[in-house]
DNA sequence: CGCAGCCTTGACAAATGTCAACAAACGTGG
DNA sequence: CCACGTTTGTTGACATTTGTCAAGGCTGCG
């Protein structure tokens, strides 16, 4: 593994505070690989073999039932994923696909188990970004189970804006049709719900978004750090 | 606190593996209280000052957002919640209230945090209990987003049904209205629901429940372990 | 250029929510 | 134990939201 990689993962929060010795072992059954665009690295149901870590690219978490399938979420670099199933040694709930080309590193999710049990400073960290992904889900919960389709959308594109801090303006990271399926609508009923927001200034050119008057759209959304802070 | 109670929350899978002398030391700060129903014992956006463990009636948990709101869980004895929130230092992202007289074990979260940081026993025993608590919710996600409210009423009754082994018979544990918001609905809907179900061989008389043809239902109902099983 | 996939739009259908009325169940105080 | 009022559950009529289907436009790419 080249070592600039190397130091991109010992500088995650889940790595940077443990051992030594014991980031080297989890890392010597490591490794990394590229993949292209929509290629699946997990399946929901398969056992959990490897601990996911993106480098760079992003990747898809999505589900599937009776022939319906929706996105849970998008994991960016440089972060993980899969590691509630890991830990429990548990299928995973959810399939993951790269959206790009995308650079991945895999850890055996035995050696992380192991590791687990041997460095308690690497379990600490674990629970904070457990804990993390938690309440990331339950605000997700609250997000669709208490907002219409509209003011979903609506906070979704002032969480965007934050993140463009500055600008009025953003880009949309990825499809539609993907949009949709995050947040729960079809692509369809998220067209006619972007022309819903635009008495409130809310302009779209292609996957390019413009706000005019972030406090008029927020008198409607009506965000709320419960639900739409990253953080808390 | 009695005897019989500081047993059973030595029993929980949190607390079993610790050493005896951090579990004492918990314990030493906690202490035990009766609430009658409706009180609300936690809000959202408050910082969690208390682990909660109920030891004996059931907990709430619900959320609420511009004039809405929602049940996102029951919790039955004996098991704890608001654990992420005690971890993390964080403010509640739910709040909680009593449906019945409940019997609740309050443990400081500073002392939770600072045992963690001493019994690596523990903050292991943590990191599965919050990958168990994680991999719920997404369950829960699933549910509201693949499924009908039809379906996830059709499912519910499965999984108690499940619980209530060999009979084909149960009651429902709460209000239907309460029912209703936690699988997502209006109480007019789950009304409504319920009469959907009528051809499938489920009959309701008050809050109790009778399925006829259990295999009839699930050809309608297609649950799916990794949606519908608790343990996984 | 032509194809394929995505986005949009319109017409329509299905699912779900709202409001109002009433019935049934519950709890309280006489 | 009963009478009363309050809450919950049910039902009907209707509105709103959301999904479905089909068609057409746009875009990117071989």
């Amino acid at each position: 593994m080249p070592d600039a990689e190397y130091r991109d993962i010992r500088k995650l929060d889940l790595f940077s505070q443990m051992a030594d010795e014991h980031f080297t072992s989890l890392m010597r059954g490591a490794y990394v690989q590229n993949f292209p665009a929509q290629i699946e690295l997990t399946t929901e149901g398969e056992p959990s073999d490897f601990l996911h870590i993106v480098l760079s690219g992003s990747v898809d978490l999505f589900s599937e039932w009776n022939g319906r399938d929706t996105s849970m979420a998008t994991v960016r670099p440089v972060s993980t994923f899969i590691l509630a199933a890991t830990i429990k040694d548990a299928p995973n709930l959810m399939s993951a696909r790269t959206l790009e080309k995308s650079r991945i590193a895999l850890i055996p999710s035995q050696d992380v188990r192991t590791i687990f049990d041997l460095d308690s400073s690497f379990a600490r960290a674990i629970v904070t970004e457990l804990a993390q992904c938690y309440r990331s889900v339950i605000k997700a919960q609250k997000d669709l189970k208490l907002r219409t389709s509209l003011e979903r959308l609506a906070n979704y594109l002032l969480r965007q804006l934050k993140h463009a801090d500055g600008s009025a303006t953003f880009e949309l990271g990825f499809e539609k049709r993907r949009l949709a399926s995050v947040l729960g609508m079809t692509p369809e009923n998220l067209s006619r719900a972007f022309k819903g927001l635009q008495p409130y200034g809310v302009a779209v050119n292609g996957t390019h978004i413009t706000i005019d008057d972030q406090a008029d759209l927020e008198r409607f959304a009506k965000p709320n750090p419960l639900i739409d802070d990253f953080s808390t």
